[in-house]
DNA sequence: GTGAAAGCGCTAACAC
DNA sequence: GTGTTAGCGCTTTCAC
């Protein structure tokens, strides 16, 4: 492979002139110059950015930390993160970890050892106390958390506001007449969860409904979970007229469920799910959903980490950007209960 | 940040001994193996890979090129390729390119200049003369080319037989009972839509059909022009009875389309997806597809690439790899027409 | 405007 | 076993 040097000693030029004329840091004559980009291109010319990077001390890479691009939340998350850093010359590395805490610190701990400028990541869900997360910031490498906050991290993150989102559906709920509405819950060791939660709940308290404990269910966030939790409630004594699942997957879990009970949505069971669902619009039933702006989250997550990289936030307290989900209200909400 | 000299300071060792006990290639004494991974823990020491790369000429970083992680045909195959890469030690880094040859040179290039040990390629449709790709294998960088082949170049695949899978749809129609059965073809350009093309007009053949070229519409592996296309054809003097979408996004494109048109789905025309569609098995209608092992795509392709890479092929002949699609009937072509 | 040279952090001979 | 040393390809002063 051709190195700088080739490229010198064909254009009969020097070291520090191809280097130049590369970097365009240093004004290079005409002629010169052009001898050099005839050498490049004829030596298939392409620059060693290992090379560069070790020099430099910097690799315009990003990493990125997620539990699973197969989830159908991730690819526009990822699609956003990845505009933004390409927009402003970086590349971006994804890796899944499954949701395990283990796979999280050895891939944050990978991506250091690459010399990741700097790394989002989605905190996987017993993320207790993130020490791998703490020491990259130390390390002087900006971290920003998307979507999930570990608790007790001062951290630059972007999220959407749960609380909002699980209160305007449950009221939708109740405005459609249901009186026993069943959640089904993410892991409870995340903010989001929680935050979803409390949404069902205090939505409930505000109508006057008693938030009937066997009405909940938490499970994980996964598709299994969901299924199960959805086949649980329908089958126990007070069974819910309505159900609302906290993520997309689960609320695909739900719906799988009430197919096998052989129950209809929404003329036996309404479903609303927090997420959007992938053709949510196209299939049957066509889902309520709390709409999160999965693109946004990754873009203003890398265009913040970008910033930070670049000196352009000054303050040292952690920026956290939450963006608005949206209500959008379909036939799987639309029958009404007595 | 700690480097390999400060964590010999520390440990009171030598440079060398250091590097010994990180590539273990070299045996050192416990008691001074213990001193100097102490001192790692004790200064968050994490190697630096650029150093390394630059120095062993290897990064241990695959390069990925696709159209749209956005598709979700490609998380799968994505993440197939991702967990057969972390297995042997690489990471993974993954491009879009949307379809732009443009920008597929562009990152191509890119992907050189980081000195990935390899590249996995969906090739974009125009993709003509692909001397990017040819470069790329001159400089000693093996490529792999997933899921399409570009015409004229020797290399390394991993595709479906789409040929089989379109004859096994097209067929399963016409056993339904359809005789006119619309035709949703891919970008003409690639290889792989003009198989399924084939697959389509070779069963209409063999049934005695006379493949109505009106029932024929090309368009660009794109939902909104499964979208077009679909209208277009439903509305045509002649409408089918039966659709075969050539991809899962026009598949959906032109699920919609029915949707819009008022005509109902298997009732008043039947339709079959080439390319699995995410919970297309949770949603109405349950579609009929032809099942692509994606995930399998994906790893294959990373194995053969690793095993390129490592030089347990010693073949030069380009190595096909064809894999099996399977025909999944559904609700979408249950009802028979006469 | 151009060239020479030091050094980024690591590995792998090689000498001790 | 352990330490010393010469680069890997590039950037960047600093002389010319």
């Amino acid at each position: 492979v051709a190195t700088i040097k080739d490229v010198a000693r064909r254009a009969g030029v020097s070291l520090g002139t191809v280097s130049h004329v590369l970097s365009g840091s240093v004004p290079v004559s005409a002629v010169l110059r052009e001898r050099v980009e005839r050498a490049m291109r004829e030596l298939d010319y392409h620059l060693n950015q290992n090379a560069r990077n070790l020099k430099l001390r910097r690799t315009n890479t990003l990493g990125m930390v997620i539990s699973d691009i197969t989830n159908p939340f991730f690819p526009l998350v990822v699609r956003g993160a990845e505009d933004a850093a390409s927009e402003s010359g970086y590349l971006l590395t994804i890796i899944d970890t499954d949701d395990s805490l283990e796979r999280e610190r050895a891939v944050v701990s990978v991506l250091r050892t690459h010399r990741m400028d700097g790394v989002l990541v989605v905190v996987a869900p017993q993320s207790g106390v993130a020490v791998h997360l703490r020491n990259t910031l130390r390390a002087g490498t900006p971290v920003v958390c998307l979507d999930r906050v570990p608790a007790g991290l001062a951290i630059d993150s972007v999220v959407v506001d749960n609380l909002k989102g699980a209160l305007m559906c449950t009221r939708h709920l109740v405005a459609m007449g249901h009186r026993r509405i069943g959640f089904l819950g993410g892991s409870p060791g995340l903010q989001t969860a929680r935050d979803r939660l409390l949404g069902w709940r205090t939505a409930l308290a505000e109508s006057g409904i008693e938030p009937d404990p066997g009405l909940l269910r938490e499970g994980d966030f996964r598709l299994d979970s969901g299924y199960r939790l959805a086949k649980d409630l329908c089958l126990s004594r007070q069974a819910p007229t309505a159900l609302f699942a906290a993520n997309g997957m689960m609320g695909l879990g739900a719906l799988k469920a009430l197919q096998e009970l052989g129950l209809r949505c929404p003329e036996d069971v309404a479903l609303a799910v927090f997420d959007d669902v992938p053709s949510a619009d196209v299939f049957r039933p066509h889902l309520t959903v709390v709409s999160q702006p999965a693109y946004q989250i990754g873009r203003r997550g890398a265009e913040l980490l970008i910033q930070r990289l670049c000196g352009q936030i000054r303050s040292r307290k952690p920026v956290a950007i939450v963006l608005e989900p949206e209500l959008i209200v379909r036939e799987s909400t639309a029958g009404r209960k007595p």
